[in-house]
RNA sequence: GCGCCCGUAGCUCAGUGGACAGAGCGGCGGACUUCUAAUCCGCGGGUCGCAGGUUCGAAUCCUGCCGGGCGCACCA
């Protein structure tokens, strides 16, 4: 039996329609609770008019308990009016699941790896770095709040070029030279400078922590050189030729633009992609599914993996390469660049104490990955009602006010009397609940999150402003309404790393 | 030149075939003796880049074109 009061009531009207059918929530209330198009689907298939069986579907529709009243209506839909019984179920489900309503939804459960973020520690972390963490982070908070078993993975260098220049580039200034062409700079450099030792694990560790402060834990921080002994037989497992005095991987073969090369020809040490190659077999032999959260500037990296896995032997769809487009920063209007190299670039840290982790992360998690982000610094830092972020949390600590002036009083599914419209509107936004995380999640795509908040924020509030909870006629059911609803507003915020604050 | 992404209201963006295309911000006007006014209510604003095609039906799918971003290393 399906998890969800919308599910159910789906299949039920399906059952004695004799097809299946979605359900989906008309914008014009005129239009029901709920609609169906199935009629207009099933027309062509049937060859019958759809308004016939719109009729049909509607007639059998009314013999539900549930279904107060149904009618065909347009070219064919059928529009539900839905009984008290039903919303009185779906919020006694709401409270049974408490803030795990909605979870569970994976119909598979696998092992999953979210690699992320995995920026070279050569400086810290750009607001480029952390939209990459923030989507990533939520695509692995939706899998785990789906069920599956995921782990955060950090892949870093200690050795290659880059690293050979921030090094130079250190020392240079510990003996009191300027660092070298094309080396970094920078205050980072000099604090780095005036501690002893390799500057390299320390900037690691200075990452991991502006990640914690950005509340992106890692399981798991794997090294290109812990790969070493693994890359040989990797590449024994693989097509390669040899030419040019280099090893190739053929992976034009396999739908890549051209051969990759595995070694370098001046020296013979292996070159990037041969490590890629081991790691992607490490990744595969470890879990079900590899996701790989890249930027926009990482694309041409997609059909080399999927190539590596085809050649490796394995199912290409296993390997999974989310592609984020990147991020724009303007202040009144003015565009800031980014450039680790260069002095005048945005660091996380800076980006997160000037609006705040709660904002950082909502900023940029609530666009679409495949939308370039534009955020407006001077915007985003304003508490004050042009942020949605605060109109959300406003929401929830609203009902902790509430509660906490309720103590324990009695919460109840079962309203007294009838619905009032407010009513009957946010708990059809919380019922959309499961249906949503589960198709974000599906679809990578955790901005749906944050936008369906702020619409369970505007149903709240418009029910508050409207209606008394403590001390009406209805008290424990709005109780036990604003506690669904303040569990859904939670559990939200969390998919994106947002708090829910208990006051403001 | 080739590949990927984008082009929807003044601005920032939702909307992966269905009912008149939506939200936030900005603008204007209202609402606190109340569990938090960081709230609520009302009013505006559109050739969905352009042109064809598929379909009963297209912002959505296909083709071409125009604009913008990002790639196309024996770097990572």
């Amino acid at each position: 039996m399906p998890a969800n009061a919308v599910d159910r009531l789906a299949e039920e009207l399906g059952a004695v329609a004799g097809m299946k059918l979605e359900l989906e929530r008309p914008s014009d209330p005129a239009h029901g609770d709920f609609a169906t198009n199935a009629a207009l689907r099933a027309a062509a298939s049937q060859r019958r008019p759809p308004r016939e069986l719109a009729e049909e579907l509607a007639a059998h529709a009314r013999s539900l308990g549930a279904v107060e009243r149904a009618e065909a209506a347009g070219p064919g839909f059928v529009n539900f009016f839905l009984a008290d019984a039903w919303f009185a179920d779906a919020l006694a489900e709401m409270l049974a699941a408490g803030r795990d309503y909605g979870a569970g939804f994976a119909v598979r459960p696998e092992k999953v790896q979210v690699e992320m973020v995995s920026a070279n520690p050569t400086g810290p972390l750009t607001v480029a770095s952390a939209r990459n963490a923030a989507y990533g982070d939520a695509v692995a908070r939706l899998l785990e709040f789906g069920g599956h078993d995921v782990e955060r993975e950090y892949y870093w260098n200690d050795a290659g070029r880059q690293m050979d220049l921030f090094r130079a580039s250190v020392d240079a200034v510990r003996r009191g030279e300027p660092p070298p062409a094309d080396g970094y700079q920078g205050d980072y450099v000099a604090l780095l400078a005036a501690q002893a030792g390799d500057p390299v694990p320390a900037m690691l560790e200075q990452i991991r922590k502006t990640l914690h402060r950005f509340r992106v834990d890692f399981d798991s921080y794997t090294r290109e050189a812990d790969l070493a002994d693994e890359v040989a037989p990797a590449m024994a497992r693989i097509d390669t030729y040899e030419s040019e005095g280099t090893l190739w991987a053929r992976t034009t073969a396999q739908g890549d633009d051209k051969d990759r090369p595995l070694l370098r020809s001046s020296d013979g040490s292996f070159l990037y992609f041969a490590s890629d190659v081991a790691y992607l077999a490490r990744k595969l032999e470890r879990h079900d599914r590899a996701i790989y959260v890249l930027g926009a500037d990482h694309h041409g990296y997609v059909a080399r993996l999927k190539a590596a896995a085809q050649m490796l032997g394995y199912d290409p769809q296993r390997v999974e390469v989310l592609i984020y487009q990147l991020v724009h920063l303007t202040r009144g209007g003015a565009q800031t660049k980014m450039s680790k190299r260069r002095g005048d670039v945005v660091f996380l840290d800076e980006f997160i104490d000037e609006i705040g982790v709660d904002a950082a992360r909502w900023f940029l998690s609530d666009r679409s990955p495949e939308q370039t982000i534009e955020i407006d610094v001077d915007l985003a830092a304003e508490k004050s009602q042009k942020n949605p972020v605060y109109y959300v949390q406003y929401a929830h600590a609203r009902i902790a006010g509430i509660l906490r002036n309720a103590r324990d009083a009695e919460m109840s599914a079962e309203p007294r009397g009838s619905l009032a419209p407010e009513e009957r509107e946010l708990v059809k936004r919380l019922a959309e609940f499961p249906a949503l995380v589960a198709e974000a999640a599906d679809r990578r795509g955790p901005h749906a999150v944050p936008l369906y908040a702020i619409r369970v924020a505007d149903d709240f509030h418009r029910f508050y402003h409207d209606h008394r909870v403590l001390e009406s006629d209805e008290q424990a059911f709005r109780l036990g309404l604003v506690k669904a609803t303040q569990n859904v507003i939670w559990r939200a915020l969390d998919l994106i790393g947002v708090e829910a604050p208990e006051s403001m």
